[in-house]
DNA sequence: ATCCTTGCAAAGCATTTGCAGTCAC
DNA sequence: GTGACTGCAAATGCTTTGCAAGGAT
């Protein structure tokens, strides 16, 4: 039987008030010297609404129902713009368009290998595991940071692919 | 002081016997019922001649010192080729083209936040960390593999970004 | 002899850019 | 009022595709 992950609770992806979530936006972009927008405000709230991990696209067609002449060149620099400001982070991926994910706090992702569809898990990897490549100093690469991507199938999914080695590529 | 990762001997990526590695790939493609062409030996001698995880392009370059002739769609028709036979993986990135590794046993990657580089590090997560998931078994997605990535900066590289959050997005 | 593979050129998709008008500060 | 932002459209970068000629089994 296959491991299986603890996902992080939606509940802490529902919006607390819709102007904290703008106050927070005009407080970062402010320190950047760049400006409070309705579009950028909902992109962020959009973003901030779901646990979908959704594309530019996604969002476009997310955010169209507030703004509907907004454009798909306003998505992709206001998504730009919240990922500087480190308010939104982008998802890398092996193909298809980049994803985006309204969660900035430590945690990882679970990816279906038959959908695509983008989980989030929770957790941090153990401070013995980072700590234990301290002591393996041969590269002087420094570590600031992770991604850790799990792949699998999620509950809605059947088996299609063939089996992933651990620490695999797609 | 930043964490150090021991990173993969480049010995081992050394070409064992020209002729090994083209026998390997004839019994990967006999298998799949797909051809031995001097393209597909050509483009999978280059990865597993370099530690560089080259892009289409970087394999192009590299491939045409042996047939100045091939094509760029005929680099990547090999790559999927040699990425669906498992010879070759495919890594994920969060921007630029998509680059390849000739390495297919189990290891992570470090990704320098600077100049963008990828070079091997040795490991796989400690069998604690992947079972203590097992337990948290909320959701009902099965595992069957991870990726994991560094990030920080290379030993070439100063830090110019700011600090990425554990678990981060580029 | 069969049919898979190559090379070329065109198409496709995701994303970025230039610029004139508009808006936030 | 000034400079940043938006929307449009064109451009770009990477990758895929259609097809005729060539090559592997």
């Amino acid at each position: 039987m296959p491991p299986v992950l603890r996902s992080l609770s939606a509940s802490a992806m529902t919006v607390p008030h819709p102007e904290s979530t703008d106050a927070l936006l005009r407080r970062a972009l402010g320190q950047k010297g760049q400006r409070f927008t309705g579009q950028r405000a909902a992109v962020f709230r959009h973003l901030k609404s779901t646990d979908q991990h959704p594309s530019a696209e996604d969002v476009h067609r997310g955010v169209r129902q507030d703004i509907p002449g907004i454009s798909i060149a306003t998505i992709y620099k206001s998504l730009e713009t919240l990922v500087g400001c480190g308010l939104v982070r982008k998802l890398s991926s092996v193909d298809g368009p980049a994803r985006y994910d309204g969660r900035t706090d430590p945690h990882h992702h679970a990816r279906c290998l038959t959908c695509g569809s983008v989980i989030d898990v929770a957790g941090e990897l153990p401070p013995e595991t980072v700590t234990r490549l301290e002591a393996d100093a041969e590269t002087r690469f420094r570590v600031t940071g992770y991604r850790l991507e799990w792949v699998g199938y999620c509950p809605e999914c059947p088996p299609e692919d063939a089996k992933v080695p651990a620490a695999a590529g797609r």
